[in-house]
DNA sequence: ATTCGGCACTTATACATACAAGTTCACCAG
DNA sequence: CTGGTGAACTTGTATGTATAAGTGCCGAAT
């Protein structure tokens, strides 16, 4: 199983300071470099490796904002523990993610229908009121398990390439990755709500019980919206966790909702 | 009020890098820098800012890593939209939190123990079983209402200053800080669960409600844990968002909980 | 024995340079 | 008018160099 996101054949074709950032994940997640240890100094990767310092430090550095090496002037860099961040894909996509963890993902289409965006969703995707968008609703399973509800809103230009697709055979993601769609940066708000009626028959849970709730606005590289979704998540099969340093500055934030 | 870590005096003591990263964040968030504008080449930054590339590099790469950033190779920066992240004192502190949002952050301190750490917590903390550890209990509050509580474990070296502190008059967090605590990073859970009888009535809403819950493990820069946190915030109030893209790896992971 | 200074080593910062690779746009041929 | 070519500009990557600053250790002086 390979938690990056390039298979090992195509790693050689990556510039130098992302081959060397996966080969240093690599190394720590097989334990050559152990947890608590410390690792080369910036001279000997270099030597090893035959580069410059530049990017040897490119490497580090996306290592340390992640949390997974410390260590500072002076200080040989350590490994502060396991390497607990996942490519973008691997986040962004259920079924990736379910493989990573060696479950079967599942999955069962309610709905996939074309018709006026939700408020909620419009508003999002900068539709116009009572524009026509395309929705879908699924039920996700870990081994079997129902895990997770997903009501997801795509803009007509990508949600189209839906109706080509059967959405109970896989990953939404990788297919419309597949089909050229940019999906490249999202922005993920998290917080909690009691389950609907629906919500908790679909769950096999009681009306009422906490769900964690993820919604997330998916844009293309330029910012354009293009999907929105509302995913519930069983919280006693799945959290999130995130890392936070002084340097780095939190890409986490508070927000108060008025 | 000041977004951010360092108050405009101090700004000539940071790198260069730093410096910049700090002007370029005014900028956006004064509006010089529209959303969706796109902003100077980086040739031109060297020239007005009277550096090499490297410095500018390192703090554009900063804002691209929040998200405020977006654009690539041929094509100009362009901001994206309101700065959304948080310094890490802003993100750690309650009380800095509440004031750079313009509401009064309160306190009331139910308890303030010296205890066998819980099982939970001890653990967390490589604490030995039965080991002794400083407990604090808080109901927080934003301009007069309830909205959250906190259940917090200090270790003993840490705790003990504590007891010279009155705990109902602000930030635990700046307070340690002040007394050369070393807490530079920590790693925050966030799942949802159900409010108890307890956690009701302090929050007046009725038992079961369902609750955002951050668990949060503070450490040192060294890596040696120094506080466990059990924060419970009222979802209608509060949320975490974070910003996530496929160059920069995703610092939020999703978990599966056995 | 202890303390203090300084050396050797490390990482952090900064600059100059070169080339690769992608975007934009004007211009020209058809 | 259309479509393609290429120049000019942009950012990405990589190297080399120099200096500052922090850490740890050893040895000399006290």
């Amino acid at each position: 199983m390979n938690l990056y996101d390039q298979p090992m054949d195509d790693v050689v074709n990556l510039p130098l300071h992302q081959r060397l950032s996966h080969e240093f994940r690599q190394r720590i997640t097989e334990g050559i470099w152990a947890p608590g240890s410390q690792l080369p100094s910036e001279a000997e990767l270099c030597r090893e490796f035959g580069t410059s310092r530049g990017p040897v430090r490119q490497a580090l550095a996306a290592l340390r904002s992640e949390g997974a090496v410390i260590g500072g002037r002076g200080r040989p860099p350590m490994v502060r523990g396991q390497v607990q961040s996942q490519s973008f894909s691997t986040f962004m996509s259920f079924t990736e993610w379910a493989q990573t963890l060696g479950k079967v993902p599942g999955q069962h289409t309610l709905e996939v229908a074309r018709r006026a965006a939700s408020p909620a969703a419009a508003a999002q995707l900068m539709l116009d009121d009572g524009a026509q968008a395309v929705e879908v609703f699924r039920v996700r399973f870990l081994d079997g398990t129902p895990a997770m509800i997903e009501r997801t809103t795509f803009i007509p230009d990508v949600g189209r390439l839906l109706f080509d697709f059967d959405t109970d055979s896989g990953s939404i993601f990788a297919y419309l990755k597949r089909h050229g769609a940019d999906l490249s940066s999202a922005r993920h708000t998290i917080d909690a709500v009691a389950a609907t009626d629906r919500d908790a028959e679909l769950l096999h849970q009681e009306p009422g019980t906490p769900l964690l709730r993820e919604r997330r606005l998916t844009s293309t590289a330029g910012g354009h919206p293009v999907e929105y979704s509302d995913d519930r998540y069983l919280p006693s099969l799945t959290n999130f966790t995130i890392e936070n340093n002084a340097q780095h500055r939190a890409n986490l934030v508070r927000i108060h909702t008025a």
